[in-house]
DNA sequence: TTGACAAAAATAACACTGTAAAGTATATTA
DNA sequence: TAATATACTTTACAGTGTTATTTTTGTCAA
């Protein structure tokens, strides 16, 4: 019975060690959604290590237990946000099978995201642009860079159905990127301080610049 | 005599005051340098006051004598980066009278700015946008707002030119400028990290959002 | 030239920040 | 129950911006 006692062992340590794997990911998981309560309310400049242990009831060093320093623990709030985004591209995208419509719905999308989420959205975006390529998803690739395929591949289908010229694949979605970005990223930054880019003329202008982009970008 | 002693007596006063006003505006423009200096070495994150003190051989409380606080020496940085920006748009308007290619000299003035001056457009154009409105030139106006006037002059006389069509003067100028500003500020971000942002296929870039902008704005 | 005064600069201190090393409980295992 | 590994805290350091206070310096009038 030797072996058999062994075995029993063993799966009582297995599971054990699986437990304490799991609280471990609880705290982790509480830490992070401290910090991303935290950055949401402070935004990039003020987020504070400290504030955030104080805020759940641990000790500054802790987090450290769990995210290997300040960047690590706001690369984690980065993640969370480039997944909402890219679902947020992705419900865009499925929900339009016209290849000009689906361009202009994935354009609104990202333009609804950055004004609904300007914190995350200038972190993800502005500040900290450098994790678009590193922020893994649920299936082990790039957040960033998957929604950024979504939108590549909205372009790709465009240009096969003919509605918009052919090109560089990668040239063009950045072409369009870009021009979203800027409209966004200034939209955010001038809100409540120029008038001409309050909400509502934003819109408009992000209508003015689909018109350009279509007219601009015929075969 | 006595009044002609009194006014003796005023104008050493007044000289004196001068004298030492002047020497003021010194040390005050010397605590400038040495932040300018700074701040490109180690841009907006990195740039601490301390540092600038020491650096120019100062305890840290004497800037408070000459800034009002680390935001005030930062946006005087800030007001010189506009000063040159202004300066670079001016001599691309003055040195074309083709309406459309003035435009496009504008345009690429613009992304030379950004891409020869990083860290001063990172701040002027996304840490601190909400400056340009606030940034002062020697003539009393804004400096960022005088650049903006130049770019919109330029919009203006494409439109009466009829080489683009007609339309919301301000409109069209934030659109054209948030399309380079939109590449300016990815290629600042992904330069050095994603090979399509190299500054050879940056330029591209510029080339085809310029060639869409011609196209999707003609009349 | 000296003494009063004002301006400029430095000291000291406070309340923060991120982070590393060392110590202490707490829980798990033999 | 004793040994050990894990989770967490304490302490400490080197920074940061900023304020109030004190010292030094330079200017001016008697």
């Amino acid at each position: 019975m030797r072996s058999v006692s062994q075995t029993r062992q063993e799966r009582i340590k297995q599971r054990s060690l699986e437990r304490r794997e799991r609280s471990r990911q609880e705290t982790r998981q509480a830490i992070l959604e401290a910090a991303i309560r935290m950055f949401e309310r402070e935004g990039y400049e003020g987020f504070s290590l400290r504030q955030v242990a104080e805020n759940i009831g641990y000790t500054p060093t802790t987090i450290y237990l769990y995210f290997k320093d300040k960047d690590d623990l706001l690369f984690a709030v980065c993640s969370q946000g480039f997944t909402e985004f890219t679902h947020a591209l992705q419900t865009a995208y499925a929900t339009h099978s016209d290849p000009l419509e689906r361009l202009q719905a994935l354009g609104w999308a990202y333009f609804e995201f950055g004004l609904s989420h300007p914190l995350h959205y200038q972190m993800m975006f502005m500040q900290r642009a450098e994790w678009i390529t590193e922020a893994p998803s649920a299936k082990g690739d790039a957040e960033g860079s998957n929604s950024y395929l979504i939108q590549m591949n909205a372009v790709i289908e465009a240009m096969k159905a003919g509605v918009i010229r052919m090109g560089d694949p990668i040239e063009t979605t950045n072409l369009i990127w870009s021009g979203i970005h800027g409209i966004v990223s200034l939209a955010l930054s001038m809100k409540g301080i120029v008038p001409k880019w309050e909400e509502a003329e934003t819109r408009r202008l992000v209508k003015g610049y689909f018109q350009m982009l279509i007219k601009g970008l015929q075969p």
